[in-house]
DNA sequence: GGGCACAATATTGTATGCGATCTGCGCAAA
DNA sequence: TTTGCGCAGATCGCATACAATATTGTGCCC
């Protein structure tokens, strides 16, 4: 169910497992391969990446802190499934943020800092050409928190990294067309208001794309992939 | 050397321990109790609140993760001590997101709202006039996130808080004067503005508010407090 | 007398075991 | 057939035990 290849990954290189196995369960929730709801059992979980439930445990909180995953006492660890009234405050909470980044990234952006961001888009584009649409949606995420990191606000940038997350669960639940391809178009532009430090240009193209992409949820009706019916209707 | 009073409570009513000693501890920081770089020993923790390290060990990842306490592998939880830089960071921070936040606070401010608002400032002087600085300045600090509550974007309210957790840090390692006082007096027009429902009033408050806050940082010097003196002296 | 190497101690990291709590199923009664 | 109860299974919460690592103390050698 889980990206096993990492897991194995894990045994060679030996790294602080705990972060690793955050890591790991938070790409997967990332790209879509966990949907929202699908339960994260400890003893599952520890099989599969051959450590204690003691490391499961502490990466299940940490995951939680981050509203990546929902903790229910004695229940266990669920995939979380954020309610529309919480992916609106998500979305607004980044049209606040991300515009403001976006003009600070036009600002700083050195040359470097353009070239890398030239090559995640590319990366982006082979990404979703190859079909890989879930690696797709995640790096069109990890661009948004990239842009964030050039503005050089550290402290801001991990608000955006959170935000950016909850929206992977947001689209996973709310997301009304197929086509992610629309983002693309608007990640390059960006990207080219940034290089040619455009400030005005980067903040409105940013606010424009994060209401494109507001407005492309459905927030209205119930979850559509809610796996637990039972524990929503009942 | 913490608050042991709340810690025998804990053993009568039996919450969620692992919370309850997050809350403790931070509620110790925040009221300047426990300074920037104290260690917090795991046993020492554990033998204090009559838990397990286990629980310990929980409570002090959980607040790693709100950054107010920093854990060194294989060395221990440390009080957190931000650096000038990270100290600018979360002003900054601060002053993109809260003069927003108090003006849709102004805007959605019921007058239960506005009650409970004055009542908490009332709360404030009384700590101060009391000389309980700790509290007063906790509680000072509350109004803030009180007041993004407010505004009903609990998701920004989050950020809110964390800010102003980190704040507190801050406020023990660079603040300059001495007095406290003269926020008090910036908090008083704020509930003011917003019990009117000004918006741009309440804005421009908030905003003055924290430039008045930031520019008491001394942001040039090392941390005083530090008491890990061979990191600083060696 | 000073510096370095090694041993002793203390503290954290991880694993495991036991008790508590919840879920789900089966059976009996209406 | 449906509804309620009770038991069994599974899963989590917490404590304890053991292993790994850093720190401190001691003695030897220079």
């Amino acid at each position: 169910m889980i990206n096993r290849g990492s897991a194995s990954l894990k045994k060679q290189g030996e790294q602080p497992s705990t972060d690793f196995i955050a890591a790991s369960l938070s790409r997967a929730i990332h790209e879509h391969r966990l949907a929202p709801g699908t339960k994260l059992g400890e003893d599952e979980l520890a099989d599969i990446y051959e450590v204690s439930r003691t490391i499961v445990r502490s990466s299940l909180q940490s995951l939680a802190h981050r509203q990546l995953v929902e903790i229910k006492r004695n229940r266990g660890a669920f995939v979380a499934q954020p309610t529309p009234k919480e992916a609106r405050e998500v979305f607004e909470a980044r049209e606040l943020l991300e515009p403001r980044t976006a003009r600070m990234a036009a600002q700083r952006a050195t040359e470097k800092d353009v070239t890398l961001l030239k090559a995640h888009i590319a990366q982006e584009h082979a990404a979703l050409e190859a079909g890989a649409n879930g690696r797709a949606l995640y790096l069109s995420g990890q661009l948004h928190v990239h842009i964030a990191k050039i503005a050089g606000q550290s402290t801001i940038a991990g608000f955006v990294e959170a935000l950016i997350a909850r929206s992977s669960l947001i689209v996973a639940l709310y997301w009304k067309r197929e086509s992610a391809l629309c983002e693309t178009h608007a990640h390059d532009s960006l990207v080219l208001a940034i290089e040619r430090n455009d400030e005005t240009a980067a903040e409105e193209l940013m606010k424009s794309h994060l209401v494109d992409l507001h407005s492309a949820l459905d927030l209205a009706s119930k979850p559509t992939v809610g796996t637990s019916l039972k524990d929503i209707l009942g």
